[in-house]
DNA sequence: CTGGGGATGGGGCCC
DNA sequence: CGGGCCCCATCCCCA
């Protein structure tokens, strides 16, 4: 479901809060990691550049273009299309066009042999010789396989691997409460719980909210048929938790 | 128990 | 290659 083909998931329900990392990070500090952002990796780097935001100068970075954008978002409301859910629940048809990277085919595309490793130290690990390399890659078009030494997450880009790497180094830190963020996006939006900013507002009421996800949750409580439905008895639900929620306890013995 | 909001994580895409 | 943004997913909490 997640459209995670670049990484292996070894953990499938592994739930990234702060107190796992806490876990998985050997040299994380117990709560925030406030300063904490000596890793030799180089991937705390942001941390240097101006991360560590005065809430003044927080602009309103996601504030929504226009009305059109946000009309654009509840779009979908529209649901001229009946989004039977039973396998492809997530994806939505028509608004994930163009940018759903979902896989073609169901399986994904997997198919590389990890041979070239290379650890979150950043220092390039073992790269197969050229010849090696090309009877490898006439085969199974192996790629190289990049390994978190934080956790058992493998990567098949060094970028996707940096990215990764950030949720274990947090390096952008909230000056107001020290909590620490992979990103500077989400610090902004923790921002917005500070200072109580709702950018996104819906067009059908007046509900307000600080983050774009969150007002397309809602806007599904406005739609008459909503996105996910049960297989079994064709009700509609909001969110995805709330079908399963639904199928698991009762309605449908079925699976989802 | 159900529905919904708040908050957050993470991978992909585009520039 | 990195930053910014998008979208999805999920957990927690509350009414």
């Amino acid at each position: 479901m997640p459209r995670s083909f670049l990484v292996k998931k070894y953990f499938a329900k592994q739930k990234p809060n702060y107190s796992e990392l806490e876990c998985q990070n050997d040299s994380s500090p117990k709560r925030y990691p406030v300063a904490e952002l000596s890793s030799a990796d180089g991937s705390a780097t942001c941390f240097t550049t101006g991360l560590l935001w005065d809430l003044s100068v927080i602009p309103a970075l996601y504030l929504p273009t226009s009305e059109s954008e946000l009309s654009a978002t509840s779009a979908p409301l529209d649901l001229s299309s009946p989004c039977s859910l039973s396998s492809s629940a997530s994806s939505s048809g028509e608004e994930d066009e163009g940018r759903s990277s979902d896989p073609p085919s169901p399986e994904p595309v997997h198919t590389y042999t990890p041979r070239q490793r290379m650890k979150c130290t950043g220092v390039m690990a073992h790269i197969n010789p050229p010849e090696e390399e090309e009877r490898e890659t006439h085969v199974t078009a192996a790629r190289p396989a990049f390994l978190c030494k934080h956790c058992p997450k493998e990567y098949t880009s060094l970028g996707a691997l940096k990215m990764h790497i950030r949720s274990h180094t947090l390096p952008c830190v909230c000056t107001t409460c020290g909590k620490a963020f992979s990103r500077p996006w989400l610090l902004r939006g923790h921002i917005r719980t500070h200072t109580g900013e709702r950018p996104f507002s819906c067009p059908h009421c007046n509900r307000a909210f600080a983050d774009r996800s969150n007002l397309r949750a809602h806007l599904q409580t406005h739609a008459e048929v909503k996105k996910y439905q049960c297989g079994v008895c064709s009700r509609t639900f909001s969110r995805m938790s709330l079908l399963q929620k639904h199928s698991s306890s009762g309605c449908c013995s079925t699976s989802v």
